[in-house]
DNA sequence: CGTAATGTTTGAAT
DNA sequence: TATTCAAACATTAC
């Protein structure tokens, strides 16, 4: 499930399990999820990971040999760090360490990447990552609004404008800022952009917590009412449904009309 | 059985 | 040249 709230959320489950672990083997039985060859991951033998950081929707792990991991989770990839032999279903690279555990890469629609790089900031120069969506500047956000003619809902999800919001953020921060996924960029006004860019910061930090304590979101949000139909949540009428910015989009007509 | 699913990349269209 | 858009990718679940 991974946007960013969830990615931070993977790199506090590594941080806490494989960080500082003596990797004794790399298994990589399915090549489509590598993102370089699989050659170069053998050289993580006898290496430890040192420390990671989140990069939008990417998990970067500088390791002591001056290398770096890097995770990308696709729509389902997920980490398990346990003993035993038996990997999980859909395991396809795994970490094995000297303390016999095992860090897990699984990931059903094989969407997932793993990549080992030398230098991280040439991999963000080639994948085109722009600024964290939580640390662009007000100032920022509104330079890159600056122009644009596509739709607001398309600009939040485009990674190389803001990196970190996909569909399910994009629909929440767009319902609690009151505007219709639809708008174009230039259609907005100062203000409804600056609601936007404090409600990124706000839904993103709040969500990042829910998934941190397994605690439930506010009434007032409406990611868990993604179903054509549903109540809105503030009582305005019924959610819709329509493909925006070639995702499905759930928004409520009356508290996000259309421009 | 058809359709949609939390994402990115590619190539075409604007 | 830059931006926007739709389709493709691979597989599962409803």
């Amino acid at each position: 499930m991974p946007e960013l709230p969830e990615v931070s959320y993977f790199k506090k489950y590594l941080d806490a399990t494989a960080l500082h672990q003596k990797i004794r083997k790399v298994s990589a039985p399915e090549e489509l999820i590598l993102g370089t060859k699989e050659v170069a991951f053998q050289q993580l033998q006898g290496d430890q990971l040192k420390e990671s950081r989140r990069l939008g929707k990417y998990l970067f792990v500088a390791t002591e040999n001056r290398n770096t991991l890097i995770f990308h989770f696709g729509m389902t990839g997920n980490f398990e760090y346990r003993q035993g032999e038996e990997p999980p279903k859909y395991t396809y690279f795994t970490l094995h360490f000297e303390n016999d555990f095992q860090l897990f890469f699984t990931c059903p629609r094989k969407l997932a990447r793993v990549y080992l790089v030398e230098d991280a900031e040439v991999f963000r120069k080639e994948h085109e990552l722009g600024q964290d969506a939580l640390e662009a500047s007000e100032e920022e956000f509104l330079e890159l609004a600056d122009g644009r003619r596509g739709s607001m809902k398309g600009f939040l999800m485009n990674q190389k404008i803001i990196s970190g919001i996909g569909n399910l953020y994009s629909d929440e921060i767009l319902f609690q800022s009151r505007i219709h996924p639809a708008t174009a960029v230039n259609d907005l006004n100062q203000k409804e952009l600056k609601a936007i860019f404090r409600n990124i910061e706000k839904v993103l930090l709040r969500v990042t917590k829910s998934k941190m304590d397994s605690s439930s979101l506010p009434q007032s949000y409406i990611t868990p009412y993604r179903k054509a139909g549903a109540a809105c949540p503030r009582g305005n009428g019924k959610i819709e449904k329509a493909k925006i910015a070639g995702r499905t989009s759930y928004f409520c007509v009356n508290c996000q009309p259309a421009k």
